[in-house]
DNA sequence: GTGAAAGCGCTAACAT
DNA sequence: ATGTTAGCGCTTTCAC
């Protein structure tokens, strides 16, 4: 195990001052060819590798952004760290990555940790604790503390900054009227993510396409719930007592809860009921029947607030107006639906 | 949006010299009561916040842990990872993390990217690409700058490091084995993982199993691939051509596709055919059928990577002997599967 | 009890 | 063409 070559040691060895060290190895032409040549050889030979954090301390920005993500075991936000990932990799940054599980104090905590110069700025999707509680005291202190902050998906109207989100209120809109193309008359929406703002954009797209269609509003036919278990025994009853002919689901366990219960029930899907879900990752097209789903991409969603981030970052503007960038997402119809 | 307040500052402004006030704020008994009160509240109102990066810099190390992931869409890999961070969190440590997409080239980049002040020491599973081409130089090069590496799941033998792994091996013959007490008699092996070390100690497993048992080993019933497509192809032929009663999967994407295959051909599930496969993820529990799994404790793999790591890199023992720690697995019985 | 000074590793303005 | 110096923000040893 070798001692880290530093510039001052190689200075020493040989017999230079420590800035015709750092010239020669940035290819300064105030140093002359034979002695840069000298220099850059012996430090490949030494392994050098200029420190960093010491880099860090002189430019006052570490080049990493820090990512707060509710939970990475959901698909949806594995693809948008993925695309975080890969953009600013692209772009010379590093990713720190905490994961809130839905916690206040951890999203807080984290927050407070990584804002002493640690990190540059924050992509975050906020958690669930934060949304229900509605306590944004800490982004806003984030900002005024000229630490940028991009959120994704998951955002407050009240917190001052960009924002990536999906288009959750038209996607239902349209996802709905697919239904009613299909001829479905009697559609039950299904959510177990109420307490989310996009949740509720959802919930409010079902209700919009119904109406523009003049179909009456059956809250029979309706779960909003934010407790999965409570869900599942509100679905069991709904199956048993009310005939449907779709079920329109606004997240992953109610999806594919919902198609369960229906085939145990010995319900033919698509044949008797239209299954389609907002859904992230390969598990929808892996089910039998193969699952139509509303699908965010989440990908460009990170790469999108990368790129917002880093831009903030690199710009020397003072003044700076916040955007709200709106990623489309696509109706991917599979076997839960018939074909038009 | 402040100016950031450094120790300097607060000095100037209230008179006194930096080293007074830094030792007043890490509560040193060096300082009066009274001017330790007075600077204290001082800085709290201008939101001090000691800069990490000149911290680190002055400590030579920075508390942040470098973890590189194939695949964070990969369930598996998502618990390994959300394990990590909690642990690292825990022990105070942030987390910098890639994805190496299974690439070779991103995973030499990312360790030399990191490698310079950046983090502290690596945890990582092997590329995919690396594990085909044996390429490990990469690896050896940081050890011996002195860099400690903790690998998982995906590991070498060729590198002398920490590791985490799960039972592979024994997990496979006790699956098998337990289809053969379901009394499975014609036990498929199904594999799009092959050319990972761990696809390869699933399949010993097997025929370990069959061996143990008197059950010849029947080379039609075998698919070992490492291309998905390829595999889709051949389990159609397979199911085709050949009468089984059971499937032993080794990865996730051929546990799905066999029982959607099989249940497309009518054939009942667990009736006719038992599946199990190695799987991680709510998904398993979600599909109809719920499939039996080889759960992997992903979490714990994670959890255990990070406290060697750590421990690791706070002894101060210049010796140090490396361990291969052996996570178990559990086999987790479901629908896929008739009960014993 | 308080302060000056050195140093972590590096860069860059400013000598020579 | 090379070296000296100051400084990024902090801690810590050593003077006073």
């Amino acid at each position: 195990m070798k001692p880290k070559a530093t510039l001052k040691q190689i200075a020493k060895e040989l017999n230079v001052s420590v800035s015709t060290v750092s010239k020669a190895l940035s290819n300064s032409p105030e140093i002359s060819e034979p002695t840069k040549i000298k220099i850059q050889e012996f430090a490949k030979l030494k392994n050098y590798k200029p420190n960093n954090v010491a880099i860090n301390l002189k430019n006052r920005s570490t080049k990493t952004i820090g990512v707060i993500i509710p939970n990475i075991l959901n698909p949806f936000f594995a693809k948008v760290f993925s695309g975080i990932e890969s953009k600013a990799n692209e772009k010379g940054y590093n990713v720190i990555t905490c994961i809130s599980n839905e916690s206040l104090e951890k999203e807080i905590h984290t927050m407070d940790m990584l804002s002493n110069g640690t990190i540059d700025g924050f992509i975050l999707s906020i958690s669930e604790e934060t949304q229900k509680k509605q306590e944004f005291k800490h982004f806003k202190d984030i900002i005024s503390e000229g630490i940028p902050i991009v959120m994704f998906d998951r955002i407050s109207d009240e917190v001052n900054c960009d924002k990536v989100v999906v288009d959750d209120f038209d996607s239902s809109v349209s996802a709905v009227n697919h239904l009613i193309k299909l001829d479905c008359k009697k559609i039950a929406l299904v959510s177990s993510i109420d307490n989310l703002s996009v949740g509720k954009l959802r919930a409010q797209g079902y209700i919009k396409a119904l109406n523009d269609n003049d179909i009456p509003i059956n809250k029979d036919l309706i779960i909003r719930t934010d407790n999965p278990d409570e869900f599942d025994f509100r679905m069991q009853e709904l199956l048993d007592k009310h005939e449907i002919d779709a079920v329109f689901a606004l997240d992953e366990h109610t999806s594919t809860m919902a198609m369960k219960l229906a085939i145990k029930k010995g319900i033919k899907i698509p044949e008797e009921l239209s299954v389609i879900g907002f859904a992230d990752g390969v598990w929808s097209r892996r089910m039998t029947p193969s699952l139509s789903t509303i699908s965010q991409h989440g990908v460009e969603i990170g790469e999108a607030a990368a790129k917002l981030l880093i831009e903030k970052l690199e710009s020397k503007e003072e003044e700076y107006t916040y955007t709200t960038t709106v990623i489309k997402t696509e109706l991917r119809q599979r076997d839960s639906t018939k074909k038009l």
